[in-house]
DNA sequence: TTAGGGTTAG
């Protein structure tokens, strides 16, 4: 190319590109971009040079942090292209697929959802989507990733079609269903993938343990765990905590100690994270003291202990009323230079709050270095207060701006989809998918994989959920520091005012910080309804759940459990398998707080049967009971006047070794009261019966 | 990819 006499050649120009955008001299780049594609007659060479250096330009944009610009240009080049790809034809300037790839990567990466939905809208729209297989890929993993399993689902579809899946496709595949909690589903999946002339490796091993662990499907996640080992995986240090934790979590204490020694005695050194999982383990599987002391000698020995170490055993503390230890160990743990992040703060403050004990936090915040954060929540909770007894805000109730219409019907409403299923039997194996079912009709019965293909069929016709389910409970962040207010902070002032039953306040924090502009989560909404549902506001829950369901945020196990619990309080236990069906039908799973909850539920409405019935079901699913199940059922039992089936549960806790704890007191108080009372009844009638023969 | 919100008792 020539320019008044001085020839450049493509490379060079590239070689500049590159280091301007290196420098960071963005503008100069494009400067020089723009020069060449409007001034240089580059004759010849312009059908490959301009589409060249602009994929290049784009690149080396995403690879400096530069999205905002490469968005732009992107942008500019898809709409003044004609629509072939890659410049051929009359000079469109398609970015081409590695760009692409890389603005998509990348934008997932930042989280960028809307960006990323606009790229790829844009690439439909002018016909260039798919890129390749590698596109594909990024778009399955990130819209799944984003609780938008269909549009996934139909990726993948269409790459099938065109017999482009490799393992990677399957294995974002399995991690999208798994994240959608469709574990199940994902198993199915696996199994389907070994057929179809694909190995697992050992990430797809990692995702289905995992995902598997989290779900309670500890059996699952057992065989799965052989067979990777089987076929020679030497699974990681993480997959062994998966295992640990789900066992852990499952209430299966004596797998977990063998799965912690087959972890030695596999050459597995154990990670902190590994501790963390069993301390916390211990904790909750009603073994304290076990658990303390294992703190106590990795902590003396300056091994293994980290933050969320601390923030364990403080919470535990917190939970055990021990509230001068806990602020002891937050010294500690200042001291030691660890992070004291809002999870333990928000603990502590609401411990505090509960026992009525002011002095501590005024001490707890003397201990907590740069914690701006402790007066500021503070100083929060002042103005809240303040402006919450000014006159005229105070006759303004705030809860109305949740308030639904009505009843268990507007509930059922809410979860339910376009009512797909006629079946509402309370038999919760019904609701496995049904894999005949699937396999007839338009199927095509030589496919590799019928079942993805079911999956794929499903979507957009009527499996759509008015109320998608999450799998993810929501990350933990530290405090981003105290002038910017984001959805963190404002669920840890949401739970101190909560905490305090405050609502109204709640309901105006809530309120005030939408109007902001932040986006409430799962955690933001789960947290406000179980309030509402505790204070018999049932109408407001109900509104926050129509909320829920407005801003597409995703359901998880909790939101259950609270609609659940609810439905128990307005004396409608009747209607919770509907609900339950309906959590399994999307996908969900039962955890050892939501059978706990249900067993209370049914308990409470005098279906002690049906309670009993779901304790057998808890085990035979691979969940141990634990002290809250046991507990529930003794005094369920007991209310019921059937003592001796409360005393069979109290002696199944002792033979399960569950240590009893101060709840269980409680209710054996109660229980004795009861058993003395029928005594006294019999003695009674003894006397009466030889008065009557004397 | 481990700690918070959702379960019993009061």
């Amino acid at each position: 190319m020539k320019q008044d006499g001085v020839v450049l050649d493509p490379l060079t120009f590239k070689m500049l590109l590159d280091a301007f955008i290196k420098s960071g001299k963005f503008d100069s780049a494009l400067e020089i971009l723009d020069h060449v594609e409007n001034e240089l007659d580059l004759g010849e060479h312009t059908n490959y040079l301009m589409p060249d250096l602009y994929n290049s330009v784009l690149v080396a944009l995403v690879r400096n942090e530069q999205l905002g610009l490469a968005l732009t240009i992107f942008f500019k080049l898809l709409d003044s292209s004609s629509g072939e790809r890659n410049g051929e034809g009359n000079g469109g300037v398609f970015p081409n697929a590695v760009a692409c790839n890389e603005v998509l990567v990348a934008l997932r990466k930042a989280g960028m959802k809307d960006e990323f939905k606009r790229v790829f809208d844009k690439l439909k729209e002018k016909g260039v989507f798919p890129l390749d297989t590698y596109g594909y890929n990024i778009c399955i993993h990130a819209f799944g990733c984003w609780g938008e399993l269909g549009v996934s689902l139909s990726l993948f579809k269409e790459m099938k079609e065109k017999g482009c899946p490799d393992l990677c496709t399957y294995n974002s595949l399995v991690l999208v269903l798994c994240l959608a909690g469709k574990v199940k589903d994902a198993l199915i999946v696996w199994e389907e993938l070994k057929g179809s002339g694909h190995e697992p490796d050992e990430i797809t091993y990692g995702i289905l343990i995992h995902g598997s662990s989290k779900t309670y499907r500890t059996d699952d996640a057992t065989k799965i765990f052989s067979e990777m080992q089987y076929n020679g995986f030497r699974p990681s240090i993480n997959v062994y905590n998966f295992l640990l934790d789900g066992y852990l979590k499952a209430r299966k204490l004596n797998e977990a100690c063998q799965q912690f020694e087959k972890m030695a005695d596999d050459g597995v050194r154990a990670s902190c994270w590994t501790y963390n999982i069993l301390i916390d383990g211990l904790f909750r599987n009603g073994r304290p003291a076990a658990a303390y002391a294992l703190f106590c000698d990795l902590n003396k020995k300056g091994q293994f202990v980290d933050g969320i170490t601390y923030s364990i055993v403080t919470l535990q503390f917190c939970r055990e009323g021990r509230l001068e230890e806990a602020i002891q160990l937050v010294e500690e743990m200042e001291a030691r230079g660890f992070v004291v992040g809002l999870v333990t703060i928000t603990a502590l403050v609401i411990a505090h709050y509960r026992h009525g004990r002011w002095e501590g936090i005024e001490r707890l915040m003397k201990h907590i270095r740069d914690g701006n954060l402790m007066p500021t929540v503070l100083k929060w909770k002042a103005t809240m207060e303040a402006s919450m007894k000014d006159p005229q805000s105070r006759s303004k109730d705030f809860t109305p701006m949740f308030a639904a219409e009505g009843d268990f019907n507007e509930v059922l409403r809410l979860i339910n989809s376009a009512d797909r299923r006629s079946d509402t039997s309370g038999d919760t194996e019904g609701v496995e998918p049904d894999k005949k079912d699937s396999l007839s009709g338009d199927t095509d019965q030589w496919s590799s994989s019928p079942y993805m293909d079911h999956l794929a069929n499903q979507v957009g016709s009527d499996n759509h959920s008015f109320l998608p389910f999450s799998l993810s409970r929501g990350k933990r962040v530290l405090e981003k520091g105290t002038n910017s207010f984001d959805i963190d902070m404002v669920n840890t002032y949401l739970s101190i005012f909560l905490a305090k039953g405050k609502l109204s306040l709640a309901c105006k924090l809530f309120e005030i910080f939408t109007d902001m502009g932040v986006d409430p989560v799962g955690y933001t909404y789960n947290s406000m309804m179980s309030s509402f549902v505790k204070k018999g506001y049932f109408n407001e829950a109900w509104g926050v759940l129509n909320e829920m369901g407005d801003n597409t945020c995703p359901t998880d196990i909790a939101t259950y459990n609270v609609i659940i619990q609810g439905l128990g309080k307005m004396g409608r236990a009747d209607l919770a398998s509907a609900v339950l069906d309906k959590l399994l039908e999307q996908g969900g799973y039962l955890d050892i707080v939501m059978y706990n909850t249900l067993i209370n539920a049914l308990g409470k409405a005098g279906r002690t049967d049906e309670a009993t019935k779901l304790f057998q079901q808890m085990r035979s699913s691979g969940i141990n009971p634990d002290v809250v199940t046991y507990n529930t059922l003794v005094e369920v039992h007991s209310k019921a006047d059937r003592l001796k089936d409360a005393y069979k549960f109290l002696k199944l806790m002792l033979n399960a070794g569950c240590p009893p704890n101060h709840v269980t007191d409680t209710t054996l108080d109660f229980l004795k009261e009861e058993i003395e009372k029928v005594r006294y009844q019999k003695a009674s009638m003894k006397l009466a019966n030889s008065d009557k023969y004397s």
